[in-house]
DNA sequence: CACCCCCCTG
DNA sequence: CAGGGGGGTG
């Protein structure tokens, strides 16, 4: 009855940070309470773990390591200047979101600076980011040359690099669920591994640095693992949020660097530690483990340039359409599609084709899907990869022109203004694609450069209520063209890319085609077309109110949107005008 | 009453 | 796309 259930979110979610996506989505009502998965609670996150970050303990320690540190050779040089936030929460509501995102901020300068572990405030925005990013790059590097030098035989068996880069499992390898873009994920969020731990481990069976007294042996020992793990810590910290803005794909960059902090949490490493699997298996990662870390099962069909091979499909074969669509697309699709051959027939051009004579959906169909998977990142050196990675895949990037990747990172602070501007409203429309019954709470999420008031929030519910109006009427106007045309199975009714029913929905959302249109809107439609065809084959159209059956299937399939959107300055050139 | 949705209109 | 009315829900 109503559709609008979920629109009436509660009170703000707490895990805002790891679990936004989708809150319509029927898989992931509020988190924050109810959660239909217990696990997506569990402070396993490393985002979202209140205690780690609380740990005074450690950051004393911190402190003590600091002035020893500084005395020895390994004296990690302070990079001080990013404490502090760059900017202050605004008021109310924004605070509290404000405040879990400092939550999320790891301790950064660890072993520098003692006090700076609470200033850590610096947004992601801070130019500051990318100058700490390449010292903690510096350092890293320098205490792993330490290491590798100390525990040479060990190091080598395993690569410390290696390990790095290797995105552990550990834990989390157990049950594969379901291959799939989704999978990637989350990966990068997922700090399962007990990365950190095991550098440490190298490092502690190594000798001491040469020019260490020899009575402070004991000392050194605990000394370096402070050091090793805390300057992990700090690049982990730092990695995780620029990470926190990128689509999830970037398999590798899995970057299992595991909080040693989190040592309350060291259950999560597998009993044995460390039994990693397949390096390369961040897709492998199974959905209920992302989970239990507080990951969002939210996922994008950014990942799509991934597996979009998947086109072209073999006619005959079903293409897997609920596999290969991103979990994020969690919507029950009726049998009638699931037997479906829905590619055996389709409705391309306003025309109809029968699957006898038509083969299948044509590859260029799909916007090029850019590539952007390099498959083997190892931790230190991915930053300077990094920068290329941030762009959502499925933001066109051709523009050769455009190479200023550097200035369009989710770096730049935000600004938060009280009005919507033009590139908001572009924002909204290409969210539409992934949800058409945005709650406000969601909108407040993913616009986090919005200062909302009522006012506010009307007009972008607003928004999204007119995008509504407009894909249904196109969709109901091409169901019934269809039922004119003779159509009279739905199933025949599929919409691809070069649909002209998706060409008139992509045009009025995404113009510039600035967004790779996800599959599962494809499949939305496609099924809010047949839901129409139905309707006014059955004659229900003489009914008043006959499309409300259809706008409650409807909005129950929202998918979660990707998180790079929850960067304010998505997508960037947006924004320039 | 508040909020949201849909519909209609400009 | 914004306004405004009507209607449903809590």
């Amino acid at each position: 009855m109503e559709p609008t259930e979920s629109v009436a979110e509660g009170p703000v979610c707490y895990l805002a940070e790891p679990c936004m996506a989708g809150e319509r989505s029927p898989s992931s009502q509020e988190l924050g309470g109810d959660s239909p998965f217990p696990w997506a609670q569990l402070p396993s996150s490393s985002l979202a773990d209140p205690d780690w970050l609380g740990d005074e303990h450690i950051r004393a320690k911190k402190a003590r390591v600091e002035t020893i540190v500084r005395g020895m050779c390994v004296s990690p040089n302070p990079l001080v200047p990013g404490n502090g936030q760059t900017r202050n929460s605004p008021c109310c509501p924004e605070k509290f979101r404000e405040r879990k995102r400092k939550q999320s901020l790891p301790i950064q300068q660890g072993p520098l600076r003692p006090g700076s572990a609470q200033d850590q405030g610096m947004r992601m925005g801070s130019p500051r980011v990318k100058e700490q990013l390449h010292l903690l790059k510096q350092q890293l590097r320098h205490l792993q040359e330490h290491i590798v030098q100390a525990a040479k035989p060990r190091a080598q068996a395993r690569g410390l690099g290696g390990t790095l880069s290797a995105p552990q499992k550990n834990g989390c390898s157990s049950s594969s669920w379901a291959a799939g873009s989704d999978q990637h994920q989350g990966s990068n969020k997922y700090f399962c591994g007990a990365e950190t731990r095991k550098v440490a481990d190298d490092g502690h069976q190594s000798e001491k640095p040469r020019c260490l007294p020899s009575t402070a042996q004991a000392l050194l020992e605990i000394l370096r693992k402070e050091v090793i793990s805390v300057v992990a810590q700090a690049v982990d910290s730092v990695f995780q949020r620029v990470l926190m803005d990128l689509p999830d794909n970037l398999p590798q960059q899995s970057i299992s660097f595991h909080r040693p902090v989190a040592e309350s949490r060291s259950e999560h490493s597998p009993p044995g530690g460390g039994d990693y699997k397949d390096p390369l298996a961040p897709a492998s990662f199974p959905r209920r483990v992302q989970a239990q870390a507080g990951i969002p099962l939210e996922n994008s069909s950014l990942t799509k340039p991934l597996d979009s091979p998947k086109y072209p499909i073999s006619p005959g074969k079903v293409p897997k359409p609920y596999q290969g669509s991103p979990a994020n697309c969690p919507f029950t699709v009726p049998s009638y599609i699931q037997e479906n051959q829905v590619y055996n027939g389709y409705w391309s051009h306003g025309r109809l084709q029968d699957s006898s004579s038509q083969s299948l959906p044509s590859p260029e169909s799909s916007l090029r899907p850019l590539v952007l998977n390099q498959p083997h990142l190892s931790l230190p050196f991915m930053a300077a990869h990094l920068e290329s990675q941030l762009l959502p895949p499925s933001v066109k990037r051709e523009q050769s022109g455009r190479q200023a990747v550097t200035d369009v990172l989710p770096f730049s602070s935000i600004h938060i203004q009280e009005g919507l501007n033009p590139g908001h409203l572009k924002k909204a429309k290409l969210m539409f694609f992934y949800t058409r019954y945005p709650s406000s709470n969601l909108l407040k999420a993913y616009f986090p450069d919005v200062q909302f008031n009522r006012c506010i929030t009307s007009q972008m519910i607003k928004w999204f209520s007119n995008f509504r109006e407009f894909y249904y009427i196109q969709t109901e106007k091409f169901a019934r063209q269809a039922i004119s045309d003779g159509v009279t199975n739905p199933k025949m009714l599929v919409v691809l890319r070069d649909s002209e029913l998706f060409r008139a929905l992509n045009m009025h959302y995404n113009k510039g085609n600035d967004l790779e249109v996800p599959d599962c809107f494809l499949e939305i439609t496609g099924l809010t077309l047949q839901e129409f065809f139905r309707a006014v084959i059955a004659g229900k159209d003489s009914d008043p109110s006959w499309k409300k059956p259809i706008y409650k299937i409807i909005s129950k399939l929202d998918s979660d949107i990707p998180e790079i959107f929850k960067s304010p300055s998505y997508p960037q050139e947006l924004f320039q005008n």
